[in-house]
DNA sequence: TGTACATCAGTGAACGCGCGTTCACTGATGTAC
DNA sequence: TGTACATCAGTGAACGCGCGTTCACTGATGTAC
C-alpha cells in the first residue's frame, strides 16, 4: 500500500486517511450511511470536527473514496473467481462471488449500487471492471459456440442478464430476505445455472 | 376509496391524510427520502409542523403508509399482468410489469425494497402478494410438466430466481444504468425468456 | 550543538441552520336545549 | 331561531439538539545556519 517515494510525513498522512476511511465504513455498517455525519466520523477517530478537514474536503469525498475501495474489492473478487476450467463454471463462480461480496461487505455493496442517500447518483459506471470480467467470460462462451447467437441475444445482453440475476438475488438477500432461513447458496447456484442453461444453443 | 360509513368529518380526515401521503411521495421523488423531514412535509401541505401530528404520529408512520400503497400498486400490476394464455407468457408479462413498476414508481420501489435509510429494515416481507402471483405461475408451469422437477430446483427456487432476475435488472436500470441509452425493454424480455428456457425440462 | 524560525497537525469556541416535539392557544364548526 | 358550550383542526412560539463550517489559536516537529 505505502508508496516508497512517499516522505514519512506523506505516509503518515496516508495512514491517517486510511484510518478515517476504515472508521467511516464501520460507522456505515453500524448505523447506516445517513446517520453518519462529519462530526460522528471525527468522534470515531478522536479528532475535532475541524481536524478532519486536513484530510478530506467533505463527507462526499470520504464516501467516494470508500466506494472506490469497495469497487476494488468486488473487481478482485470476480477476477479471483474467474479461474475455473469451463466457461460455465467460471460464470457460476463469479455469480457466487458477487453474492458473497454483498454478504461480506453490505456497507460497500449498498454504497456502490444504491442511489446514494445524498440523492447523488451512484458513481458513474460502477463496477465496470467487474462487469467486464463477466462479459469477457460470456464472449468466450459465445466464441466456443456454447451459447446461442441469435440476432438479438448477444454477449452484451447475456452479460447484462447474468449481472442482473446475480445482483438481484444478492440485494434481495441482504434486504427483504435478510434473516430468512434458507439454503441460499444452493438456490443461488441452481438459478444461476438455469439462466446459463437458457443461454445455450 | 371513501368508506360510505364514514362521517363527513372522518372522510375529510381521510382526504387530508391522503394529501399528506401524496405530498410526501412527491418530496421523496424530488429530494430522496433522507432529505424529507417532518417540517418539509408540513411545508408541502401548508401546515405548521405541529398540525401534522393530528394525522400521523411520526415520519415512519407516513413512510410506512406510502410503502403499503406502493406494495398495493405492485401487487395489482403483477396480477394484471397474469392474464396471458400460456404460463411462459404470463411470467414474461409479470417480469416486464415488475420493471415497469420500478421505472414508473422509483420512489415506491426504493422505499419497498431498500434497507430503509433510517436504518430500519424494509417492511417485514415486502411484496408477498406479488411474489405469490409469480410463484403460482411457476407452480402452474410445473404442474403442466413444463418445467424440470429435479429434487433441488423446486417451484420456490424457480420463483426466487425469477423474482431476483426481475428485481436485479429493474434496480440496475434505475440506479447504475440510469441514463444509459439502450433498448432495455427488448433486452429484458430476452433475458427473462432465457431464464425460463433454462427452467424447462 | 544551539538557536530562531517556519511549517504542520490538530484544537476549541463560535456561527447560523433545520430538525422533532411540546404546549398553551384560538377561531371555526357542531351540538343541545 | 338563539344562545351556551364543547369539540375540532390547526397555529405559533419555544425547547434543546446535532449538524457543517469558519477561524484564530497552539504546541510539537522540522529546517537553516
Amino acid at each position: 500500500m505505502s508508496d516508497l517515494t512517499d516522505s514519512p510525513a506523506e505516509s503518515r498522512k496516508t495512514e491517517t486517511r486510511q484510518r478515517i476511511l476504515d472508521a467511516t465504513l464501520n460507522l456505515i455498517h453500524e448505523k447506516g450511511i445517513d446517520k453518519v455525519s462529519w462530526r460522528s466520523i471525527a468522534r470515531a477517530v478522536n479528532y475535532s470536527p475541524a481536524g478532519l478537514y486536513e484530510y478530506f474536503d467533505n463527507k462526499d469525498a470520504i464516501v467516494d473514496a470508500i466506494a472506490q475501495e469497495g469497487l476494488g474489492i468486488l473487481d478482485a473478487a470476480l477476477e479471483a473467481a474467474d479461474h475455473s476450467q469451463g466457461v460455465e463454471e467460471r460464470l457460476i463462480d463469479m455469480g457466487k462471488a458477487y453474492v458473497r461480496f454483498a454478504h461480506g461487505h453490505p456497507g460497500y455493496f449498498n454504497l456502490v449500487f444504491s442511489v446514494l442517500p445524498s440523492g447523488r447518483r451512484a458513481r458513474e459506471q460502477p463496477a465496470t471492471g467487474a462487469y467486464e470480467t463477466v462479459r469477457d467470460a460470456m464472449q468466450d462462451g459465445a466464441k466456443q459456440g456454447l451459447f446461442r447467437t441469435d440476432g438479438v441475444l448477444d454477449e452484451e445482453i447475456m452479460a447484462y442478464g447474468f449481472w442482473g440475476l446475480a445482483h438481484g438475488i444478492a440485494s434481495l438477500q441482504i434486504t427483504s430476505l435478510q434473516g430468512f432461513e434458507a439454503d441460499f447458496q444452493q438456490a443461488d447456484e441452481e438459478v444461476l445455472r438455469a439462466y446459463i442453461r437458457g443461454l445455450k444453443r
